[in-house]
DNA sequence: CCATTTTCTTGAATCAGTCAAGAATCCAGC
DNA sequence: GCTGGATTCTTGACTGATTCAAGAAAATGG
């Protein structure tokens, strides 16, 4: 777990002003991966009162504009947010509920870089979702 | 391209009703590949005439429930619908002018299908995004 | 401690997409 | 061909995530 020092690190280290909705909103992203903006701000509010919900959508999009924290948005669902950053990890999304898990990358280092035709585009980065059913909803669903 | 009766039978053959909208509709998604909502409620209005955008809605829902087409909604724009279903292809996205173009599965058959660790979701899709520039707003930002 | 710049608050606006109720349309069966 | 019943379309309002804008507050360098 982060402590408010290392956060405090971290922001300095992007060139971010250090500022309590920023630690805040950092802290709670390391301590609820894949939570939605709403969460967020529900969390940053628990911990440091009231702080508006622009603010928190303002430091949100510096974080990930900085690379500090990677934003994610599976189809059909609001943006989310995770603290894992600089790694070639995916995710698994489930159907039902929406629940996120993460995925090491199954094919090497730079997994799956490599389209069969790039269109000439210039490719940085390949993201992979896994669509599914988590645990509970597959038991809940099926027979 | 699909003729106006290519389109029947296929609406036919979903169980669908065969409707003038969703006639237009799926015309539409054939003849404009990736096109998002708003462009396909226009082609369908240029086709056939005044068209209420929940008409159109309710189609694409219908089709895409039925498989007979696929929607798409990588991360920070709108769903677009594309006609290229039941294959496994992939998508590249330009992150300056969020265009798409489809690129075949680099790896098989069922691609990318084996996540490293599955957190026992039942995965039944890998869907893979290509993040980069398309060749023009390569040219225009890069040197 | 001050000035400057960045960030936060407040409050309103946008935009894709959805909900709801009634009118119109489709199609199976007669 | 018509008719009944179910599905689909029209109209119009609404939601909810996200963004815009202007001024107040706070952080950093000197």
């Amino acid at each position: 777990m982060s402590t408010t020092l290392d956060v405090e690190k971290l922001l300095r280290g992007a060139s971010l002003r250090v500022t309590r909705p920023r630690v805040a909103a950092l802290t709670a992203v390391y301590e609820h991966p894949h939570a939605d903006t709403e969460s967020i701000i529900g969390a940053v509010r628990e911990n440091f009162g009231e702080v508006s919900h622009q603010a928190v959508y303002d430091v949100l999009r510096a974080l990930t504009t900085a690379g500090l924290v990677r934003r994610i948005q599976p189809s059909g669902s609001v943006a989310r947010y995770e603290s894992r950053v600089g790694d070639n990890h995916h995710h698994v999304v489930c159907r039902s509920c929406g629940v996120v898990a993460d995925v090491d990358c199954a094919v090497g280092t730079t997994p799956c870089l490599t389209a069969s035709d790039d269109h000439d585009f210039a490719i940085d980065e390949a993201e992979v979702t896994y669509w599914g059913l988590c645990p509970d909803c597959s038991t809940a669903l099926g027979s």
